[in-house]
DNA sequence: GTCTATATGGAGATAGAC
DNA sequence: GTCTATCTCCATATAGAC
């Protein structure tokens, strides 16, 4: 896809001398690694897992082929790796948000959807707007990735579902009388919608006439959050509703 | 992937002699072409346009494989005619549903929105419930071009748009003071959701911990369409009200 | 850690016989 | 319309030199 440069990366890199220790200590090692991550991320995101050969990947980072093996093991292994190298930041920083929601509204009441649902998916704001540009990237990787049936239920649930369980815990205490199916299928609908959005496929902006962009995150995401948030709640008022009958119905049989 | 059979087709097919005319007319030729349809289908839904080769798909379709070729020009124009036979058969439901909900609604008042949702989405439950299993590949399948940056943007534009269209414009009649922008988002976080959940990729089974199972459609259908609904009136109440203050303080200045 | 060279197999497409 | 045979190119992965 695109030839090895002569920038003379062999010779930069003359100044280090492998040393004695495990696989990828070195800082040399640490930027092949990060150079394959990047071109990955970014090929994947384009074209899918099998849309791109490994060799396209290295072509891309200006590195030997060889080397994503080494590092990696194989390319399922390294779609892995891109996968988890910023669900760790994601994680991180979701969770941190989601305690501190709790934390405001400790004991005294239930904490607001919205602000939930914000702790959820702000920091994907955060990244995709002003991160560095990997990030528009990786979000289309994993819209591919959540809707793959092949990566969808494995690597999806492997990388964020820890998180995942605590947003909807959070949001079980914001809607306490909401049933754990109600409240499940809620959240499938939130990630549906979240993970499209922020692929960025274009479909919006021809379909709107350029009345959307799909590059407008700030404005998208200031109505995902009352959108999803209406729908929590529309579920979860229904669904009490209607079991309150049912259950009225039943004892009464 | 596959041997070929020794089913005899070979044989059977002599009772047709080749006639002139077009490529496609004959009834084995027509046969030929749905049975290459059908593994394409069944076989891209699994592991997307560049996980499958040609020769998987006429080897599952048991034919030669020069013949999608001969049928369908390149491997692209093999997938564009899958996406293609079905969403004739979805357009036009979608369309006559939404027709008579109008109709339904005639002149007098606004539609209710959770009917014109339902004529967009029912035709899928349907379909993927009570149809052929090749629906549920189809439905897997469009999840995944939805979600490409690649074929996401034409691909959906060219086969879904028009009566896309027309289902923003009955929303239009039944929240007649929204925003525009607001109804093509809004539409946008339900087609995310909408082809995340009839992908059924097993996410949501694994995450709920069985409470959710991705292939009761009928149940989750009975919470889409509330929880879009009240999407769309939250999206469209707030927008409106924000911008009657927004007009107030631009006209005072 | 990195690179060369290569093993082994599969990819998409088509020309031309039947 | 269908099938055989083949062209040309690319895929993943690894052994072993440096």
């Amino acid at each position: 896809m695109q030839k090895k440069g002569t920038t003379g990366r062999k010779g930069a890199g003359r100044d280090r001398l492998p040393r004695a220790g495990t696989a990828g200590t070195g800082s040399r090692s640490q930027a092949t690694r990060e150079r394959i991550l990047d071109a990955a991320e970014r090929l994947f995101a384009q074209r899918g897992f099998y849309g791109i050969s490994v060799r396209d990947i290295t072509g891309a980072a200006e590195v030997d082929v060889a080397l994503a093996s080494y590092h990696f093991g194989n390319k399922q292994g390294l779609l892995e790796a891109v996968v988890m190298r910023r669900a760790e930041d994601l994680n991180t920083e979701r969770s941190a948000r989601l305690d501190a929601v709790l934390a405001a509204a400790k004991g005294r009441r239930p904490p607001k959807i919205e602000d939930v649902i914000d702790a959820f998916t702000h920091p994907l704001l955060d990244r995709s707007s002003r991160g560095s540009p990997g990030w528009k990237s990786y979000f289309a990787l994993i819209a591919e990735v959540n809707n793959s049936p092949e990566f969808g239920g494995v690597l999806m649930s492997r990388f964020f579902d820890p998180v995942v369980e605590k947003f909807i815990d959070a949001i079980r205490r914001a809607l306490p009388d909401c049933e754990e199916s109600d409240l499940y299928w809620a959240y499938h609908f939130l990630s549906g919608a979240l993970t499209l959005t922020f692929a960025e496929t274009g479909r919006i902006d021809k379909l709107s006439g350029g009345a959307c962009r799909s590059s407008d995150l700030d404005s998208v995401h200031e109505r995902l959050v009352p959108y999803c948030a209406a729908g929590f709640r529309a579920l979860c008022a229904t669904k009490r509703a209607a079991s309150r009958q049912a259950g009225t119905r039943k004892a009464r049989k």
